[in-house]
DNA sequence: CAGTTATTGGCAATAAAATGTCATTAAATG
DNA sequence: CATTTAATGACATTTTATTGCCAATAACTG
């Protein structure tokens, strides 16, 4: 009876976290999948990629002085970092780590996650 | 004659920096300067920030998530990356950096910055 | 020490991001 | 196709962080 709807909107915006393979701010859902449906509003971006995320298929990527950006749980969950384009402000998925950085960690600290943020100029824009 | 004053505020400020040894956010500076001067308002808190930062004393340290900390430029200067405490929510400088990361870039991209942030627990929280 | 004025700090105002509201639209079902 | 109601989207409202404003204070100068 409760049952969810598979509306225009939200399988645009589904659509557009699927092709973009980089993590996505509000804004950029919005204009990605505006193309699809011109007439979309914010307010449901806002509404659909909360939903997408209680439902597990997109996580949160918290990012360095910008707004959080959001990408597929599927390759969020494998191990990754990120590029980000200072340019055109664009996130990119940087496959591969550093590693060896227990090391850098001071006696007592615990270390359990870890986030690089490698920035400069994307293809585009250099 | 416009000259600037040494006010007790901006004092107790600086002394605040120079004895933290960490990147401090603005609700740090004003709980941490307020043991020296009680009344101390945020206000005076925020111009401070600003105007040791335009005279060069001080650099913003943007974090992922979390709002935006300060830090001793002649610290911030020295590259070095940060461990965040997930459970006091303090950052801490981590000295030494992985290196090697020019051969995560993708093609045509122009790596000018990076910026890692270790996350886990201090040695208070452990 | 007295006078000038930069600085302070309380409160109001603003800006930006996210959410609440609700009439309208459209997806799902029989 | 007709009915039900989840979802949309425009607008108002809230929330949080920062800045504007201004009377009172206190740091410098002679």
């Amino acid at each position: 009876m409760t049952a969810k709807r598979q509306t225009r909107q939200l399988q645009a915006i589904q659509t557009v976290f699927e092709r973009a393979g980089r993590p996505l701010s509000i804004d950029e859902i919005h204009e990605l999948a505006s193309m699809e449906i011109e007439s979309l509003g914010l307010r449901t971006v806002y509404r659909a990629v909360r939903r997408l995320q209680e439902d597990g298929e997109i996580a949160i990527v918290s990012v360095p002085g910008g707004s959080d950006r959001y990408e597929l749980a599927s390759v969020a969950s494998q191990h990754h970092h990120h590029f980000h384009c200072t340019a055109c402000d664009r996130f990119f998925d940087i496959h591969g780590c550093p590693g060896g950085l227990n090391k850098l960690v001071p006696k007592g600290f615990k270390l359990e996650h870890h986030e690089l943020t490698l920035s400069g100029l994307c293809e585009s824009c250099a």
